[in-house]
DNA sequence: CGATGTACCGGAAACGTTTACGAGTCAACC
DNA sequence: GGTTGACTCGTAAACGTTTCCGGTACATCG
C-alpha cells in the first residue's frame, strides 16, 4: 500500500509538503500542489484513515445507529434507505463517510452505542428509534460526542432532534375523520415505551379533546408496529362491544394485517371500518383499498437531519449556524380509498 | 479521554506492561494482570481504535455494503436486518464490529467500494446485490482485502460466496404449477443485469424444459422489483393475447401490486391467475389470497456469510477451516392460497 | 559457585499522518 | 546594503497503541 512517504520521495520532496499541498494548505507552491495531486491520482494514493485519526483525533466518519427493534417508526429497510441518501448527500460534500451500525437484536442499545463510542470509530453519531427515556443521550452528552436524534425523548437535556410529527398526524387524522362523521374512533400504538408511540397518543387524544369526543382508553389497543400486530387490531377491534367505525394506525404495514383480518370477517376495509396509516409507504396505492396516509421526502428529511448535526459539531459549525436544531418534521395527508367511508 | 499511559502511571507500571495485559499476553503476571484488568474497568478504559490500527494495520471492523438497487433481493422490508444478525452473532465472538456501508443512490457502486477499500476502514468487506459482471470483484481480488459475497456473478476468479437459490426455486416452482395443471406460465425478473435476474430465468427455462414446455420469450416480463413493478406485471399479463394462467415473481412484493392489477380487471389472483412469489416475507400470509413463496432463516444465512468471510480471514482461518466457501443457499417452500388454482 | 533458564517487566521503535516551528530564498523598501 | 516581509519548504514532534529486544531477579542445575 502506498503511503505519504512514497509519494514524498518519488516527487523529491518532504512528506511535510505532500500532506500541506493534499490538505490545500496555503503555503505551498501552486505548481509544486498540482505535482503532488497528480502523482497522488496516478498512484492512486489514498490516505490512510488510521494515521489521520490518530493524528487529529477525528475518524470522519458518522455513525447512524439503527435499532432492531420492531416497533421503530421505518422498521422497513427502505424507510432508513431513504434517509440514509438525504444524508450521504450533506456529508459527501465534507468527506465524511456514513457508516450505518444496526444494533443486534440480542444486544441491549446502551451498551451497543457505549461500545461504538468509545471505541472512536465514529465523530458524531445519529441515534433513531428514541425511548421515552432515552440513557443514550445522557451518554452522548457526557462522552460530548456532538449528535443528533432521528426522535424525541422526553429526558430533559439540550439535544438536537428532528422528529416526524406523530402528534399533528394523529390529532388531524381525527379532525378528518369526524369531517367524515365518525365519533367512535381507535387508535393503534406500541406498547414498549418508544417515544413516538406516546406522541402519537397525545395527538389521538388532543384530536378527540378539539372535536368533543370523551376519550375512551378501551378504545387504545396495544399491538406490534408490524403485519402481524395489524392483524391483531382487527382481532381486537372486532371483539369490541361496540365497534369502532374508524382506527388510526402508527404504523403504515399494519393496515395489511388489519384488511386481512377485516375481510375474513365478511367486511369491507374502507367500508365497514375507515382506516388512516400513518406514512406513505410503496405498498400504499397497491392496496384494496388504497392506503389513505402521509407523505414525508425521507430524503429532504435526511438532508435536514445531516446539516443539523453538523451544525453541531465544531469542525463544520461555521457552515451551519444554525443552533441546536429541534424541529417537527411536518408531513402531508395523502387520500385513499381507505377511509372514504361515512358511518351509515 | 483516558488512554493507555493514564493507565500505566496509575499503576505505576510500563505501558507495555498494560498493553501486554489487557491483551492476553503470556508473559505478564497474572496478579499484575488482574489489576490492570480492574483497573481498566475501574476508569472506563476502551483502546483507541485509531492507535491500535494505525500500529497492527488491522481495523477489527468488517463492512457490509448495500446497494441502493431497487432490483436487489430484499432491497425493501428487513431482508438484510435479519442477515445484519446473524452476521454480529459470528463477529462479536471475535471482537469485530459491522458497519454497514450504504452506496447512495447518486453514487456508482464500484466508486463507492473502492473509496472504502482505499480509506482502510474496514479489514474484510461483504457485498450484496452482485451484477452479472461485477468489477467490484477484482477490485476486491486486486486490493487483496478478504471478501464474500451475497450473491454470484459471471465474472471468473477465485471468490467465496452464497447466493439464495434462484435458480432451484425458479425451476420449482415450474415443477409445482405444472402439477396443478398449468402449461403457459410466465415470469417476472429485472430488466437490469442484477445476477439474479438470469439466475432465476435460467432455472425457469430449466423448469419448463423438464416439464417439456417449450420456453416463450413472450412470457418473460421485465420489470421493476418493487410494489409498482408487480402493478406493470399484471398490466402486461393482462394485455397478453393468450394470458398465461400462471406467473412466477422473482420478488414477493410484487405480488401486492399484481394483486391490485388483477382485482382491478374483476378477475382474483389465485383463482384466475396463479402467483408464487420468491421469498415469503413477514406479509404473505396476510395478504389475500396469501402468498405462496419460499422460506429463509435469514439469521442463519448471516451466521453462514459470517463464518464464511472469516475463513478467508488468515487472521482467523485457522478457526473456520472450510477453505473458499461457494454455497446455494436452500429455500423451503411455504404453500400460501395464491397458487392453489387449477385451470378450467 | 558459576552457568543456565525462566518469569516478568521497562524501554523504545514503529505504524502514517498532521502541524508547529524554523530556516532558507528572494524581492521590496528605506 | 542592511532590514523586513512574503513565500516555500524541511524537520521533527506528536497522536495511542503494539511488540521486539533486552535486562533484572530469582531459581535451578551441574
Amino acid at each position: 500500500m502506498i503511503g505519504i512517504k512514497h509519494l514524498a520521495e518519488h516527487l523529491n520532496v518532504s512528506i511535510g509538503t505532500v500532506s500541506r499541498a493534499l490538505n490545500g494548505r496555503p503555503d505551498v507552491n501552486e505548481e509544486t500542489r498540482q505535482r503532488v495531486l497528480a502523482a497522488a491520482t496516478e498512484l492512486g494514493y489514498v490516505a490512510n484513515q488510521s494515521g489521520r485519526s490518530l493524528r487529529q483525533g477525528t475518524t470522519n466518519a458518522i455513525g447512524f445507529m439503527i435499532d432492531s427493534d420492531e416497533d421503530s417508526a421505518g422498521n422497513s429497510d427502505n424507510f432508513f434507505r431513504g434517509v440514509f441518501d438525504g444524508v450521504q448527500w450533506v456529508f459527501g460534500r465534507h468527506n465524511l463517510d456514513l457508516v450505518v451500525l444496526p444494533c443486534a437484536t440480542d444486544e441491549d442499545p446502551y451498551q451497543y452505542l457505549s461500545r461504538m463510542v468509545a471505541r472512536r470509530i465514529v465523530d458524531a453519531m445519529i441515534i433513531s428509534a428514541t425511548h421515552r427515556k432515552d440513557r443514550r443521550i445522557d451518554l452522548l452528552n457526557t462522552a460530548r460526542i456532538p449528535f443528533i436524534a432521528l426522535g424525541r425523548s422526553s429526558t430533559t437535556g439540550n439535544y438536537p432532534w428532528i422528529d416526524l410529527d406523530f402528534e399533528g398526524i394523529a390529532s388531524r387524522s381525527i379532525d378528518r375523520l369526524v369531517t367524515q362523521g365518525h365519533r367512535r374512533i381507535a387508535v393503534a400504538v406500541p406498547s414498549t415505551d418508544i417515544n413516538l408511540g406516546f406522541m402519537f397518543l397525545d395527538g389521538y387524544k388532543a384530536g378527540l379533546a378539539r372535536n368533543g369526543i370523551a376519550f375512551d382508553p378501551g378504545l387504545v389497543i396495544r399491538a406490534k408496529s408490524s403485519e402481524q400486530g395489524g392483524y391483531q387490531v382487527g382481532h381486537d377491534l372486532l371483539a369490541m362491544p361496540e365497534r369502532p367505525t374508524a382506527v388510526v394506525l402508527i404504523y403504515e404495514l399494519m393496515a395489511i394485517g388489519l384488511y386481512r383480518r377485516i375481510n375474513e370477517a365478511g367486511l369491507t376495509p374502507g367500508r365497514d371500518l375507515a382506516i388512516i396509516g400513518f406514512r406513505e409507504a410503496p405498498q400504499s396505492r397497491f392496496l384494496s383499498p388504497t392506503l389513505t396516509a402521509h407523505r414525508v421526502s425521507l430524503r429532504d428529511l435526511g438532508v435536514a437531519l445531516g446539516e443539523s448535526l453538523l451544525a453541531s459539531m465544531p469542525a463544520h459549525a461555521e457552515a451551519y449556524p444554525q443552533g441546536i436544531v429541534r424541529k417537527i418534521w411536518p408531513m402531508e395527508l395523502i387520500p385513499g380509498e381507505s377511509d372514504a367511508a361515512v358511518v351509515k
